[in-house]
DNA sequence: CAGGTTTCTGGTATGCCGTTCCAATCTTGG
DNA sequence: CCAAGATTGGAACGGCATACCAGAAACCTG
């Protein structure tokens, strides 16, 4: 034992936020249940230590979940290192699909993000997505009196379909499990009373072949061609 | 005591799954604080009877949050007599503000839309939705290949951007809380990094300023531009 | 209207949860 | 080397959803 060599530990490895942050990710990740798969329970169990020991570095179960949440945000949206030569388009939909892969690897991060939007939109994870998003929108041309709205508009489709999405994928196993699933809720559709759920039924079959991703994009494509294409301020 | 009277009811009056369902509204919307407001314990208290009552109702407390956003929804998409001559676009937006409106006045709704929709897409709930806001779809002219994608992109819309939005509502009091809820958020993102932060500082007005019903239904109709305006699949 | 069966009730018990408290242990600075 | 502070972890505490069950009420059937 050389002088120095054991002051940086007192077991196997120190107890950190981070340390904390990542193992609770990795419990969300798991159980598949969302918020409820992470307790201090079995957090303490996986670190090797007691509650106490955890309450230490966090102060509670809803700044654990915050700060998971923040700190994967921040990395999926740093994909983008900003000096790239891409278009605004091409810019808004790498951040949706960096925001929706990781919903998708996460499936607990959808419920979060909106939990956390709205609970504190001064906080850090919401300016993120916001400035994210809008300065591709701002780049586009839109007039200044819509930024916020476009830019809102599109925040709120990109939530609410990834999250739907990456719901329905953690469903079960890797690709097999999905199409069962589609075809499952394809045919539920289709059993629907046929003079209440015309359209419903209709689009049964629809439901059954799309694929996820690309029908994320054209919703995307969709809003771009509407921010776009009406740049005044009210409708028809 | 006349004869046959009293067959109606044991006590005061009988348990019922619609009782049930009600108190357990009454308990959700008065707390606040979404989905753990409801609790056995207190349903038990305000129905002056035990938990086991109770549970020969209702299987467990997911069903019971399953059929109160069912009965709310339905109320809220069934004001809409379908056979009123108003236009597509009317229609679409007095379903959405009818689903808006809902969650404003119930702000654990949003939260239960979402889960429910990923849980359980066969549900009666998603169904629901997607006929009220696809049928005018359809009516629109959209291509039959369009039809899923669109209706997919206005739902989630709708459910991020009223979710979002009534849970900014239910913060505080009726009104005076709200104006000053926006300027604290406001105010907290003109006090971002300039550098990082360039597109959010430049919209903490617009955020401070604007109406959060006629926002909604601007991107509502920002939507419906892109709908009608793109009606080939993909993108330039 | 008597007795058995089904429907319904409400109290009690169990096991897990987030959180608090605190005694014991390490680390550090003088 | 030793006090002072930082850090740990285990043992509570109160509250939760839920399971269980003894019995009351309603309802058949004769």
């Amino acid at each position: 034992m050389a002088p120095g060599t054991r002051r940086s530990q007192r077991r196997t490895e120190a107890l950190s936020r981070e340390r904390i942050v990542e193992a609770a990710v990795e419990l969300l990740d798991a159980d598949g249940e969302g918020e409820g798969g992470l307790t201090f329970r079995a957090l303490s169990e996986r670190l090797a230590t007691g509650p106490g020991a955890i309450y230490w570095h966090v102060t509670n179960k809803e700044e654990l979940l915050a700060t998971a949440t923040d700190a994967l945000v921040a990395a999926a949206l740093t994909l983008e290192p900003a000096g790239t030569p891409e278009s605004p388009h091409d810019r808004i939909r790498a951040v949706a699909l960096g925001l929706y892969d990781a919903i998708d690897d996460h499936p607990w991060l959808g419920a979060q993000l909106s939990a956390q939007i709205s609970r504190s939109p001064s906080g850090s994870v919401t300016p993120r997505i916001f400035e994210s998003l809008g300065r591709p929108i701002r780049e586009l041309g839109v007039p200044e009196s819509s930024w916020f709205a476009a830019t809102s508009a599109l925040m709120y489709y990109v939530l609410g379909a990834a999250g739907q999405n990456a719901a329905n994928t953690r469903t079960g196993g890797p690709e097999v499990d999905r199409a069962e699933f589609l075809d499952a809720v394809s045919s539920g559709w289709e059993a629907l009373d046929p003079d209440e759920y015309p359209f419903t039924r209709a689009v049964a079959e629809q439901l059954r072949d799309h694929d996820d991703r690309e029908q994320f994009l054209a919703g995307i494509a969709l809003i771009l061609a509407g921010v776009t294409a009406a740049p005044r301020g009210d409708l028809p």
